[in-house]
DNA sequence: AATGAATGAGACTTCATTCAT
DNA sequence: AATGAATGAAGTCTCATTCAT
């Protein structure tokens, strides 16, 4: 009874959210008009004001079941494995696969926060649950001796920019395929460069 | 006397391209408005089109112009050296300068070309220029030996790219010391990654 | 339900040309603004753009809405008539009575085709169509032996201009009598000079 | 001394004048710009207020100075003539002639006065003179006989509106040769209908 | 709940005219 | 006298949002 007309709501709001991200594959994302949205959704203008309060908010929801989408499994594939140096190449792997699902993500995280948009705090809290999420896989290889032993924040830090970086050529340079020679080569670049014993021998024997 | 007015004007347009930079630090690409500009370059709105045609010249200008000083860089930087291993550090080490004093870049590029802004070609044979400066530094070290022997484009774009990252870190992480322990850490990483007999020792030894 | 919708759409979509058009009467084509047309229409400026895609399109329209009415006034009211003379006559009043109700029209007709205008081609079609009534009328008249046989697209092209010159003699010196003597005299002029054995004895006796 | 100066600055007066008219030629006249001007003439467009104090002045003095020259000609070459009948001729190819140097009167004519336009006085009086002068063509016509009786003033206003009739005929349709068939046509239908015992002699008989 | 219609605010751009040298 | 520079005012068009049915 209200449980159907609810799962129903709910079903729309999310064929809205999914138009708005196929058209953030198509153009930027500031000169995506409500318009846009509505046509591509199918719906009119005005009805999409009733499931979102305003155009920041419906683009807030998008980025957020996009981060969630990548949180869960992150949790799933990296924190309950026992090798760091797996979990790792693991967090590498679902980095590269987000970006191939939605590559307009790279593009928009570039220019988040930027000044205007009123991320909802969800949006930021999401950002760090990741950020966490990695520190707790690096610190845990750290405490196994795995890892080299830099400042933790300073390490998670660097991977998440790094990746971000590797993520860029991905999307900038390749076109579809994950097993490639090349993505195997920069996952193992970025997992030696934090390994103890591999790229930083000349470190260790300092 | 026709030098001075000439030169006046060029100081004039100058001086709405700084106007501009500066904004960009503050919000994002297609927020600003002409009338933004206006404000902050102490012109009128009106008069801003004496200098530029339209908004997207005027943008496009100031790209062009970060992009034209960073190429002038990388040449005289990195080009003359012997050590292609320290060619490479400086090329890094000139991503790093310039993002300091232009932090605005890594947020434009990730959304540039974007659909709707006409860049002039100006602007793509600059970034191509760019890409064919580090190829040359690359393509000496593999010459000389000291570098790996992957396909060089790969090489470069996957430079390109890692640069990307680590500039995002620089721009996100740290405030201003390119000094910082952190610097060298990542630039180290880069380097070893593509140098012989360091990093891949793995790979040599298959 | 869905007919009443198209209906009252289309009643304002006509209540915006009106408008347009009685500002036509008041100023030059050129300086109406789509502020004008708002005040006088008593829409919001942005209103008008549901209506119409832009400036030119809506004058478009204005036009053709007067041309096509002409057009069918001349299908009734000449073309079906047996007496080429009484067509040619009726033909001429139309184009009076015309003026009279759409005064602007002439010095809208002299400026366009102008440049920068982007007639569609439903305008300079209707325009066309409008000669070929016209010329039908005037062929009848030649077929049966009543019109002088000068070449059909000369004579025809002549009595749109002369039509015209008479036409901005009553719009400017004339005020409202259509019935008045030299409207009558004006017709008679026309087409004694196109009908044989009145004003072209001469000729015929040549 | 003062003299030669004067003289120059006339010089400059009429150049700008003369770039006027030929811009008259090439574009409608309410999108011809000051910058459009200023080019054409070879002046900057501050030192064109130095000749016209404004826009509407300059516009002002090109067409009067056209009238002027036509009004001449009509004094030259109608007034004296002894035949009412060749002085009308005369004039109508005067009207032919006049097009065929500045096509962009018809447009213009057509939409001056304009609101908006401070046409000054001036060029009123020259199209008032202008009248007058058909006028008193056409009162010596009737005066020795030639011409029918009508209204002097109905009849005038006639003669100048056909004329603008025939003229859009041929500014539309014709090329250049004023010597075609057609113009003589043309001339001869408007002499006819205005001479006694040609295209009259039914109403004389009446 | 859904939506056609309406709109205020604001974006870019143009242009006649004035200012300052 | 000549002109490069500056600009207020105005024009066209867009868009997120609200209103009314």
């Amino acid at each position: 009874m209200r449980a159907r007309v609810e799962r129903e709501r709910e079903f729309r709001r999310e064929s809205i959210i999914k138009a708005t991200e196929e058209l953030l594959n198509e153009k930027a994302f500031e000169s995506i008009t409500m318009d846009d949205i509505a046509e591509k959704s199918d719906f009119a203008k005005a009805s999409i004001y009733q499931y979102f309060k305003n155009k920041d908010e419906l683009m807030s929801e998008v980025f957020s079941k996009c981060m969630e989408t990548q949180c869960n499994s992150i949790k799933e594939r990296c924190l309950s494995l026992t090798a760091p140096e797996q979990a790792i190449r693991n967090y590498i792997m679902i980095e590269f696969e987000f970006i191939h699902q939605h590559p307009w993500v790279p593009k928009v995280s570039a220019t988040i926060p930027f000044e205007g948009f009123n991320a909802e705090s969800r949006l930021i809290d999401l950002y760090n649950q990741k950020k966490r999420l990695l520190a707790a896989i690096i610190q845990r290889g750290q405490a196994e001796g795995t890892f080299i032993e830099s400042d933790l924040v300073v390490l998670t830090n660097m991977i998440l920019s790094v990746s971000i970086g590797f993520v860029s050529y991905i999307s900038t340079h390749m076109s579809a395929d994950l097993k490639s020679p090349v993505t195997e080569m920069m996952i193992s670049t970025i997992t030696k460069g934090m390994t103890r014993g591999s790229s930083n021998e000349s470190n260790r024997s300092k």
